[in-house]
DNA sequence: ATAGGGTTAG
């Protein structure tokens, strides 16, 4: 008996498939080992193991078992919390207390994790008062569990609170917090408290640099990004220096900072010397190719990324749609709509987003409309993206409509994008009071504070009508300085409806100003006097140039460019 | 005997 276990013992020891698992466990049964507590522990450790997790099995194992010791419910809500059904580990977890076992420093990690996973913050909530009770607030394991349980539903306060409470920070603390603040958004924040954690003489490790690189990227500070690649070059594990031990996140994350950064040639570099490249370098590489108006490079590398055989993902679509759409390859485009539709992810949000738009932008609406149908959950870029591209082609009736359509839905809230396509729509059809009551219901009833482009399609909108006052009424309210289509649009209106008087204002308001002005501005200037005799003004008009030394290219504008 | 933080996208 004695002699049975200590050799099942040592079996378990060296187990490394599921198949000798089963050998061993049977052996356990036929040699009565199989009511000892310890053996049957590891059995259960190795089914609820990332690397060998069978939760059916260590379920069985575990129903089997009259008095499962806190560790194997520890176990079990491991296994639970690393798998597809998070939400199990929650009702062990009562369970568990329910059979007279108090949780201790093990399971609260495990029962933060499945929180997080299912981003139940009230359930996270208890188990943090829980923690208090039972008194393992100190406990380092269990406070960064629930930092990283508030961070990951979004609840920064609560975070930051935990991790001041926390005796000691260490890295793991640290970079928890500094991931927290990446995951909702608050990037600059993250470098911030990365500096404050290099100021604690607390050395970052890996994944505190990836996460580092990840918040260059997002607030484009290359400066800051530069800074961080060259410590980690002096720590010693620069994965493009010492790429012994490559870690390819590291990698990643340094190559996607000076991508985003427009540093697209160090990004290159550093992407050609990768010993290893996965799929999620291609796509930073990509994307920036595509989003820096490289279409052409973005393509290229596409094609590259098909022959080194990796299969595009979502991520990989959205960009080259985005490619195709700007370098007008239409034939491409709808070969990869094929191809979506094969992988069968066309009817997802940003996939079917990026499609339509591809379309509308080639002019294709038919087709732009085709996807936006089948797209199962439209979110607000999905409608906005339909609304813009019918506005843009000057089809603001049926913009319209779909607005109304998305407002009927009453679960998607509009953005300040979308308003952008509603006025512009107004704009064309010359709905002026269409127009004016969108952009009240903008600001009154979805509380979105109007930006400059707002307030120039509302300028264009009134000046196109004529009703000149109104649309100078609006260029005074606006938060900052006006555009030069801005000015183009009213300068236009003054020019349809021979409004000298404002031109004039006008003018004498331009020049006050440091900005540019382009010949485009000029030429609707002097058009104004000319038409209205005063030659003597068309040299003011001039000086607007002079003045600022513009060069005589066009400025174009970025309103009305993308929408007319 | 069990534990915490990581890369791409509109």
């Amino acid at each position: 008996m004695k002699k049975h276990y200590n050799t099942i013992l040592s079996l378990l020891e060296s187990c490394k498939t599921f198949g000798q698992l089963k050998q061993i466990h049977g052996l356990t049964i036929t040699t009565t080992v199989v009511k000892n507590i310890i053996p049957l522990s590891r059995l259960i450790d190795f089914c609820t193991t990332a690397e060998s997790r069978n939760l059916s099995y260590a379920k069985l194992v575990f129903s089997q078992i009259d008095q499962p010791s806190v560790y194997i419910w520890n176990c079990m809500i491991r296994g639970y919390s690393g798998g597809d059904k998070p939400y199990e580990a929650l009702i062990l977890c009562r369970e568990m207390q329910r059979r007279g076992h108090m949780p201790d420093n093990f399971t609260f990690p495990f029962v933060l994790k499945a929180c997080s996973i299912c981003c139940d913050p009230d359930c996270g909530r208890c188990v943090h008062n829980c923690i208090v009770k039972t008194g393992f607030e100190v406990d380092v394991y269990a406070s960064t569990g629930l930092l990283n349980m508030y961070a990951s539903c979004g609840y920064m306060e609560l975070a930051h609170k935990v991790f001041d409470e926390i005796p000691k920070w260490n890295v793991v603390a640290w970079t928890s917090l500094i991931a927290g603040l990446v995951n909702s958004n608050q990037a600059s924040e993250a470098i911030t408290v990365f500096k404050e954690m290099m100021h604690w003489n607390v050395e970052p490790n890996e994944i505190t640099m990836v996460n580092v690189m990840v918040s260059c990227a997002r607030t484009r500070d290359i400066e800051t990004g530069k800074w961080a690649h060259n410590h980690i070059r002096q720590l010693g594990f620069d994965p493009f220096v010492s790429p012994v031990r490559f870690n390819v996140i590291l990698a990643t994350a340094i190559l996607d900072m000076y991508a985003k950064c427009g540093s697209l040639k160090t990004a290159r570099d550093l992407f050609d010397r990768m010993p290893l490249r996965n799929l999620v370098a291609w796509n930073s590489l990509i994307a920036a190719y595509s989003q820096y108006g490289r279409a052409k490079e973005a393509l290229g590398l596409f094609f590259d990324m098909k022959t080194a055989g990796l299969e595009p993902d979502k991520a990989t679509f959205l960009s080259i749609f985005d490619a195709c759409a700007t370098s007008g390859a239409l034939a491409l485009g709808q070969a990869l709509h094929a191809c979506v539709i094969k992988a069968s992810i066309h009817e997802d949000t940003a996939t079917g987003t990026a499609l339509l738009d591809m379309y509308a932008k080639m002019g294709d609406l038919t087709s732009a409309q085709q996807v936006f149908n089948e797209v199962k959950n439209k979110d607000v870029m999905a409608w906005t993206s339909m609304i813009i591209g019918l506005a843009m082609h000057g089809r603001g009736e049926e913009a319209l409509v779909i607005f109304k359509r998305m407002q009927e839905t009453g679960t998607v809230i509009p953005d300040q994008i979308t308003y952008i396509g509603v006025l512009c729509a107004c704009s064309h059809l010359g709905l002026v009071e269409e127009g004016q009551r969108q952009f009240n219901s903008m600001t009154d009833v979805c509380g979105i504070v109007p930006t400059v482009e707002h307030y120039g399609c509302m300028v264009d909108l009134l000046s196109r009508a004529g009703r000149l006052e109104e649309a100078e009424r609006f260029l005074e309210k606006m938060p900052a300085e006006p555009s030069v289509a801005i000015w183009g649009a009213l300068l236009n209106g003054c020019e349809i409806y021979e409004n000298v008087a404002l031109a004039d204002r006008l003018r004498s308001q331009m020049t006050e100003l440091k900005q540019a002005f382009g010949s485009g501005v000029y030429v609707l200037l002097s058009n104004i006097y000319a038409r209205a005799g005063r030659w003597e003004a068309v040299n003011l008009s001039r000086d607007l140039m002079k003045h600022k030394r513009v060069p005589k290219t066009l400025g174009c504008s970025s309103v009305e460019t993308n929408f007319d």
